[in-house]
DNA sequence: ACCTGAACACCGTTCAAGT
DNA sequence: ACCTGAACACCGTTCAAGT
């Protein structure tokens, strides 16, 4: 039944690779105990190469040198375990974040920071969208809340926009790097983009005049101007409303 | 391996509950040949009475009476197949948006129509956002596109808005969709936002101001309006920028 | 051509048994 | 207290064999 020890976990997560000392112990194997935290740190690496596949107990267990069943005396299951990870990686995210002169800058800011953090950690995103009110998604939610209020939002307006920003930049995250994913090679992308261009431009004229009249703006877009452009059009629409 | 002979399945895909020949099912053996339709529309019934782990190629074989292998002849893999689901569905969805008087309320139903089928088919969301670029994505980026340009949107904005718009409410929908599948019974939601304000409320009051201060609304909030209210503060921003 | 179902190579999770 | 690894109950997918 295994109800964990770590549901309670606080949403510190910071990679952390610091050990509290102590060491000898009688065991000669590994000097250093498994922990919480040794485990996310490699389920993190383990992520990172091998994908989101990649992540199966078996394959843990290996890189850490012990049986697949350890690991559950640290942690509940392969959800909670995905979601500290996760925390770890947006808690680290935030925290490099600069800070900015307005508001309308720390958003882009905050935003351009969740969206690299997730292209470089593409299973993040899946992560952030299947389960939102965790740590990590209320952590951005609070900090884009705080400029969002130094705009000077009304009441009512700045639940809906800290929502939508939140909304628009996991979700257009999730997409950038379920796509990044699925190309791999940055080589694959512009040729990827170059033939979905050709495919748009040879639709019917009739029932897709929208797609065939951008394909040319498909092939040579840029992910991240466009995804801060789209942010660019919540904050304006924001400020016209306050 | 496995070199599928319906990879080049046309995007035609809608629900198909019409057969073209019998009228009277005896609920006995089935006198009909297997198919991708028939398939896919067992797929899209068993997604929906059992969440999406509930589709498994042996559940679905034993829904139709046959083998799980006889699936394989008809669809290349599971990917394929939840694919043609999603594409089924979003395609019904669109087919039912009511035509609006401007190009701005014609975007509020398109976002309403997409935001209630993904509610409706939870699973939908899901996979929209890990397959882009299939069928069901361009449907809704070709019906915004069209309204953005009636917008008056200048030419390097109409793609930018469309992007952003679209990617907003496949985001927002699938968090929902999320959510509400954590949640089943909505009488759990209110006690789930009562709690969960609360939690907020009970933060600290220098780390989470924002929160502590919206926590009321979170509570009585409601998810469409919120999400359409993002689609407005977008359409603001575009709007400004004619 | 289409279907059947056993077989294969995996999973996440549990648990008796060890230290 | 913590760890081990076999065992269990599943998967998606393949394929020889049937009609």
């Amino acid at each position: 039944m295994a109800d964990s020890k770590t549901s309670a976990m606080p949403a510190s997560a910071m990679p952390a690779s610091a050990k509290p000392t102590r060491t000898k112990r009688r065991a000669e194997r590994r000097d250093d105990a498994l922990s919480n935290e040794r485990i996310v740190d490699a389920a993190i690496a383990l992520l990172d190469d091998e994908g989101e596949d990649g992540l199966t107990f078996r394959a843990l267990a290996a890189r850490l040198s012990t049986g697949s069943g350890a690991i559950y005396w640290h942690v509940a299951n392969k959800g909670q375990l995905l979601a500290a990870a996760t925390d770890a990686i947006v808690a680290s995210a935030l925290g490099k974040v600069p800070v900015s002169a307005t508001p309308q800058e720390a958003i882009l800011e905050i935003a351009a920071g969740v969206f690299e953090a997730i292209d470089e950690h593409p299973w993040v995103g899946a992560q952030l969208s299947h389960a939102p009110w965790r740590a990590a998604t209320l952590q951005i939610f609070e900090r884009i809340g705080q400029q969002v209020q130094a705009m000077g939002a009304r009441g009512g307006a700045q639940f809906t926009a800290a929502s939508a920003l939140l909304s628009y930049i996991i979700g257009v995250s999730v997409q950038n790097a379920a796509q990044a994913r699925a190309l791999e090679a940055p080589v694959n992308r512009a040729r990827f983009l170059a033939k979905e261009a050709a495919r748009w431009q040879a639709f019917d004229a009739r029932e897709f005049p929208f797609m065939r009249k951008v394909a040319t703006r498909l092939a040579k877009h840029d992910d991240r101007a466009e995804f801060l452009g789209g942010i660019g059009f919540i904050l304006a629409g924001v400020a016209a409303a306050v």
